[in-house]
DNA sequence: GTGAAAGCGCTAACAA
DNA sequence: TTGTTAGCGCTTTCAC
């Protein structure tokens, strides 16, 4: 019995489908007799409505997409959190797609979302430059919004960090605590924000007299494996910095513990700063020093901009840049050290 | 120019919008020089089609859904990134839901596939016996498979973990490293699996001779925040006992980390044994001793037994038990130990 | 090999 | 307030 449809419900009920779809839906209230018969008709047959019949003829489908750059980081899926939770109050769901690193699976899923799927389309894009010729194909054919990470060319909506503030909050906070070299762990093929923060952290630490060895800047991916690498490579550089900077928490905590495994001890023998503050840098040990991004705000605001956009799609295009918070915890405390 | 249509396209190269379509989706060849020429014109005017309105007229979306209890947990998403493979490799997208841990919110997502917008449905269902309802209202229109975590009750096809033999692989473990007592940190508000789990701990643990105080039988959740709570507690009893074993990776690495606040070195001081074998779990410190499911192999099952549903609605109901592997490393290690 | 026409299930004019 | 009618964009018989 999956085919009940609306018209086995208006003829249960002794109306027409039009009368039916308006009570159903709510459309019109209608005289309240009648209503109640379809009512009753409807949940006597289980009717259930067909999104897809409804979808076609609105022009809506009620469905928002949103692409990531990998499920695995947690950074990540706690946007997603916020956001489908965001949208639920507003009654539309959430098409999660994972485009796992790969700028060719990032381009199959928005194709497939272009193809009247969705209403509009969240991405944060996994490349800053290998994704922009699918999300411009995208962006023309549906509005887009890109948040935390993006493509600096395409001209969609944006809900970004403030990275330079954001690295100045880190480089300071160490710069504090009396730091005079460093490294910095990040990622520059993800976004154009990595490439800003690389910029912003070599400018902040000259300007407080931190020196950054070029051989101590180590470009990989934002995840546990290679902070682990990266430990490795900044045990062969010989010397270890101070402090080591990381672009991202899973690196950072991926660091840390090979760090240990290599007897380095943190915050003894050097500070490590992570970056996002997601749930697990409170629950390592030792817990982990980060810039928090406000993921929630983060998450409201692309959701009211796309909202925006769907309704009015010529509005001039937005860009909002949040400023995020250090969150300073045991990795960059300092120690009774001798020396 | 979103409104490039069917019929743009056929007018465009001359022909009905019936030989268009039989082209463009590959249904019959037709002439070759007709063929080129329609493709030509597609191409040209940039035409994406309209998945809604085929899905209409076929009576399919090429979408599934699949609800997981929650998008934070590394195993529930790992077993999304296997799934979302073997679904790619048959044209069919992935519509992913978080339940976030509650029943209602998984109603709710389950309700909304049931309208049209999926073909069928893979669940992990949050709760054993909240569940079902909202499980048997989907399964009533929907073909779906569960996996991993099950509602009992629910007729459906179903792809589990063999809990009895994977037990029976962690307890014996214990046994052969000379283990007299244990406790054991679970959650059997998320399935009937864990209940089993339980049950199979308690047995084997008698048969080797390990004791299992009530008092350290633990009961919270599958998360980090949980196995540092668990800690506590268990600080708290007084005697620690000489194994923990967890049944959740997250549990295991939250314990682990929250013990070592408390001065207790793992596998020092007591040994510990995770369960999932998340890639968190080969990078933490000290790396963790876990029983490996069948990820991949899960997922393929899973996917495979929908597509026979799908097919084939009226056929027996499945129930495909896989078996885990034990994954020895350090939180079990014996270390020299004076005594 | 191609076209004409019907219709998937629903909603929105427009009438009544 | 309710019914009639048209049609969203596509696929698919059924003729030719």
């Amino acid at each position: 019995m999956p085919d009940v449809t609306l018209a086995t419900v208006a003829s249960a009920a002794g109306v027409s489908t039009a009368t039916a779809s308006r009570i159903l839906s709510g459309t019109r209230a209608g005289d309240p007799r009648t209503a109640a018969r379809v009512r009753q008709a409807a949940t006597q047959l289980g009717y259930q409505g067909n999104s897809i019949a409804r979808a076609l003829r609105r022009g809506r489908t009620g469905n928002i997409g949103m692409v990531i750059p990998s499920i695995s980081n947690p950074f990540f899926t706690s946007l997603v959190e916020h956001v489908e939770l965001d949208l639920a109050q507003r009654d539309l769901n959430l098409f999660l797609c994972d485009a796992r690193d790969s700028p060719q699976v990032e381009a199959m899923r928005l194709a497939s979302l272009t193809r009247g799927t969705v209403d509009g389309v969240l991405i944060s894009p996994c490349q800053s430059t290998a994704s922009q010729a699918a999300l411009d194909l995208t962006a023309a054919a549906v509005p887009v919004v890109q948040l935390d990470r993006y493509v600096e060319g395409s001209q969609t909506d944006r809900v970004i960090l403030d990275d330079d503030q954001a690295m100045r909050l880190v480089v300071e906070h160490l710069a504090a605590l009396d730091i005079k070299n460093a490294a910095f762990v990040t990622s520059t093929a993800g976004s154009s924000s990595a490439l800003l923060r690389l910029a912003s952290v070599k400018r902040w630490s000259s300007h407080h007299g931190i020196n950054l060895r070029p051989d101590h800047v180590l470009d990989g991916q934002f995840s546990l494996e290679w902070g682990a690498e990266a430990a490795d490579k900044l045990m062969r550089t010989g010397a270890l910095p101070q402090a080591i900077i990381c672009g991202g928490d899973l690196s950072a905590i991926g660091l840390i513990t090979r760090l240990a495994h290599h007897g380095i001890s943190v915050p003894r023998d050097v500070l490590v700063t992570g970056f996002d503050d997601i749930s697990l840098a409170s629950l390592t040990m030792p817990t982990l020093t980060t810039l928090r991004q406000p993921r929630q705000l983060m998450a409201a605001e692309a959701v009211r901009l796309l909202m925006a956009r769907i309704d009015q799609p010529e509005r001039p295009s937005t860009v909002l840049s949040l400023s995020g918070s250090l969150i300073t915890r045991e990795s960059t405390r300092r120690t009774v050290k001798m020396s």
